[in-house]
DNA sequence: TATCGATTACGTTAAATTTACTGAATTACC
DNA sequence: GGTAATTCAGTAAATTTAACGTAATCGATA
């Protein structure tokens, strides 16, 4: 009665911003199927994974060497077919990261592993590019009523930094001036004593996001631009 | 390699409103584990369901007798342990229906199907009790952005209506005038001819849900109470 | 047939928020 | 000491939200 033999995947679709683009982690696949295409990095789901989390924590870190990353859930794809080598039940997750201090490093079943710019991504493995569009919209949504986009930023940060994150994903200029006061005004950064030189002008001070003054907004949209 | 035997399940958490409190579909289980207890209609994903979501709609067809029902993917639950038969992956999916016009009957492997207060609910089998409340946050903000609520009223519907859903899933009363203003001047109510008469006081307009003009708002919450 | 209770339906106003701006302050560089 | 570039402070109109008052319409009642 129980259905045939159906095996489970997790698959992670890892954001950063570098140079103001929005850019995704990917693998290149050493091996058939779908061998020499770029795909999200991910695998089996083992025995010994207490969690889908854990396993796509733990495939993350075989498959690139990333480690220590935020992740959630993003959704489940499980149609017939999408796999040539039979039933593939594939659990996607959404990871956050910066890209300073990482030391990519592809596993023994890859042939490379590479930041690419959302704008322009090679096509990739089985269905993964209906995981990227889902990710991305996701990711939209979510920087307008989560944290989730000094998830991008390191801890001390201006508000330029944060500014080009949000116009990096959002994918449009938003205005200078009350991008600062929206995001002055609700709380949820504080000042540094630390300025950033950045050019010869200047120079911006240093935030730090708190998340206790976070919990005391409303669960709505808060930084829409 | 591919991991120990792993088995997909699809559970279905139903939603409906009646006399203006939010209610969940259930089946008593005949069997064990969790013999006797209260669990969502589901099982096992079957190699003739093309999708996952055909699954659930099988599934819930089969335990519940209910068919043609809007369904949306939830959240996917796997952590090991979570059922005692071995590891189990089970795709949660949300429905929404109105009970009207349905004819429940229980499956040969379930002695019982019923609708449950949300507020009232017995102790549930697995970790269901995590699915219902993990769907009924879905749904507080779904109602705010998507025509969610509109799943659960038939074609034609009061103001009134629509109110008393929004009250019951919110669970707390709403200003009246604001209510109606926000949704009128929205655009998205076709006003009818008809009226519906409902007690010794004045006829309410019945209205209809245009899907056209909903898709002219911006995708962020319009329907905040 | 006039009044009453209940509910639908329409408006009004003050407060809060958003949007589009003006312009000053600070730095390195020439 | 001026210039370019960017950070940062603020203002004012337009829009939206929140909290109300009140008229219109029905069946029931007397």
């Amino acid at each position: 009665m129980p259905s045939e033999t159906v095996r489970i995947t997790v698959d992670t679709l890892a954001f950063a911003v570098a140079q103001g683009s929005l850019e995704v982690l990917l693998v290149k696949r050493k091996y058939e199927p779908f061998k020499s295409y770029w795909a999200l990095p991910g695998g089996f789901v083992l025995d010994t994974d207490f969690s889908l989390e854990d396993a796509a924590t733990r495939e993350l870190y075989e498959e690139t060497n990333v480690s220590n990353v935020y992740l959630e859930q993003l959704y489940t794809f499980g149609d017939k077919g999408r796999d040539p080598r039979g039933r593939v039940v594939t659990v996607a997750y959404l990871a956050l990261l910066r890209q300073e201090g990482l030391e990519l490093r592809a596993s023994t079943d890859a042939s490379g592993v590479a930041w690419w710019p959302l704008s322009d991504l090679p096509s990739l493995a089985f269905d993964h590019e209906q995981i990227v569009s889902y990710a991305y919209q996701r990711l939209k949504y979510k920087i307008e009523y989560s944290p989730a986009a000094f998830k991008l930023l390191p801890q001390k940060f201006t508000l330029r930094d944060l500014q080009t994150v949000y116009e990096a994903i959002l994918r449009k200029p938003v205005d200078n001036r009350n991008f600062r006061k929206k995001f002055l005004s609700s709380g949820v950064l504080q000042e540094l004593d630390e300025t950033s030189q950045e050019g010869s002008y200047r120079p911006a001070r240093l935030y730090c996001f708190s998340e206790q003054d976070f919990e005391k907004l409303p669960d709505r949209p808060v930084f829409v631009f």
